[in-house]
DNA sequence: CTTAATGCAAAGGCTTTGCAGAGAC
DNA sequence: GTCTCTGCAAAGCCTTTGCATTAAG
């Protein structure tokens, strides 16, 4: 099913130096898991998958990288969900769809909306993104 | 600066039981603070403004209430900040300014923007609603 | 009297922080 | 030796829940 393969540890470790982080062995695995393929994750989902790739990092750590992956651009968060921050690996200019029921999010690339105008800024104020997120729900089964 | 002025008790409580709550006096107290006026508020917000309002309501009946408002459209809850819901008081179709450094919503009328095109859904999914957040900050000093 | 709402305190979940120990250069 | 990272536990926030008390019909 999910078959982004692994990146190799070099690839990992160029893509952390490149981004400025010193590419420690707990970061070079989370980056393993994340960076492997556009995908979202939570912290403990990435507590979860360290373990179960027989890779242990602490909780603070996780938490701790993510939120430096995030500072550092090599992820993006995606706030939806007031329990708890998505981190997103997927870099390109996209947004998502929000399953409310399941809580689950799905890309959608930025070129299949078309944001013909937009609304003029509040006054002093420097546009730092946009973010959209099509709620949806399981369609009731047609009758 | 807040020019709201407050709705009569009369005029809240038939809003209330036109949205099938009964009109208690917390709630009347925190409709008549929310509803006054398009607003963003948090829980916390609410608190405040009941305590300088000289009319008090228990934290765990602030949530409450304050669920239970987005439960029957009186209200909408915004995510856009990992710490804490907005509850925001315009039921008008709008989206949202967020700046980022201060915390602080804005809105804008969903007119102002242009979605010519919608991405297609994920198979078997109905479409729940649509949010977009610009994210601002302050503009740079212009030089 | 029965049902609903309030409020206090406790519990809960996610996230951050303090600080000692381990590792890298 | 110095600086950085790790990890455990504790602390912090926001929010919800349990349950006794009070109010309402």
């Amino acid at each position: 099913m999910k078959l982004g393969r692994k990146l190799t540890q070099e690839a990992v470790e160029a893509q952390l130096e490149e981004a400025g982080v010193s590419p420690t062995p707990q970061r070079v695995e989370i980056a393993r898991i994340l960076l492997s393929q556009p995908q979202h994750m939570s912290a403990e989902d990435v507590l979860v998958a360290l373990r179960k790739a027989g890779a242990a990092a602490s909780k603070a750590t996780v938490y701790n990288t993510l939120r430096l992956f995030a500072q550092c651009g090599l992820l993006r968060t995606v706030i939806v969900d007031p329990a708890k921050v998505f981190y997103d690996s997927n870099t390109a200019p996209h947004h998502h769809f929000y399953d409310v029921e399941a809580g689950t999010l799905t890309d959608f690339r930025a070129e299949e909306v078309q944001l013909t105008r937009l609304p003029d800024l509040p006054e002093g104020a420097a546009m730092d993104g946009v973010d959209i997120t099509v709620r949806v729900r399981a369609a009731r089964p047609e009758k």
